[in-house]
DNA sequence: TTTGATGCAAAATGTTTGCAAAGCT
DNA sequence: AGCTTTGCAAACATTTTGCATCAAA
């Protein structure tokens, strides 16, 4: 891969008529490293915590800046039932994911279906909604709180 | 059907020790009639309009009962993506079924896919948790909104 | 030097809790 | 009577907004 996630979200920021900014810059850094959903406030945390020397950001600045970039899809919100939202990027090259949620501990883990991709493709034209996303949540409990 | 979904639900509460309650039987009584997922406010509205003689039920004591009835199964959460949380009763007769949310309006309507279960049953074995529950949400846009 | 980005504090929203009054058995 | 249920208001947590300041182009 020739182009990180953080390079295609500057891009599709500046296209979009936004000045760049250290906040922002931050937050996409941080977004590209993780591999599933963060709460605006674990984002908010993880930028206060100084590891990778990066810098803090307000918490207002976390919401609109993952405001925007739901809006240019380059992040995408997750709502698994936990009174918060979550937000992850969406990357044009892995594979779309979704997610194991265990209501014990809170824990959440990410899963990939082809099967199941291809019936919610299939159902998707059935159905009277023009289909732009969808979601899939599992619940039940981890193999720690299943013991 | 000789028993309904209130009657369940009260022989349900009866056998967890509940006594009955004015607010609560209202409220069963509107869940009863629903088709569909049902916000707080939207439970307090429709309770404190006057039609169908119900009466007003305080917003405390609409989460509490539904608190309530979540923690029996009669009902479930259904979380899609609009920051409230909405819930529906659970019925055993009916055939389970997941939304179709129109991002543009709001609207939210029911499907059920035989497919799809059956995807999600095969699924749910293979996967690092032990299932309960799962949800899935179809976003896009409603037909008056895709115009 | 104009326009967008950011932080701070206040406000808005959705949900929960404490407590006293009322209702069920 | 002794318990649960309910309403009211206050508390809470999350998210949004207003406004002044700062930074990018």
């Amino acid at each position: 891969m020739t182009e990180t996630w953080v390079d295609r979200a500057e891009a599709t920021l500046a296209a979009a008529g936004h000045k760049r900014g250290g906040a922002r810059r931050a937050l996409l850094e941080l977004l590209d490293g993780e591999a599933c959903a963060l709460t605006a406030v674990e984002i908010e945390d993880a930028l206060r915590g100084e590891r990778h020397r990066r810098r803090g950001v307000s918490r207002a600045s976390v919401y609109r800046i993952l405001d925007e970039l739901e809006r240019l899809r380059l992040v995408q919100r997750v709502e698994i039932g936990q009174a918060m939202v979550r937000y992850e990027r969406v990357s044009e090259h892995e594979h779309h994911h979704h997610h194991l949620v265990c209501d014990e501990c809170g824990l959440v883990m990410p899963f990939a279906d082809a099967g199941l991709e291809r019936a919610i493709d299939k159902l998707s034209e059935k159905v009277p909604l023009t289909v732009s996303e969808h979601e899939i949540v599992l619940h039940g409990a981890c193999r720690d709180c299943a013991l």
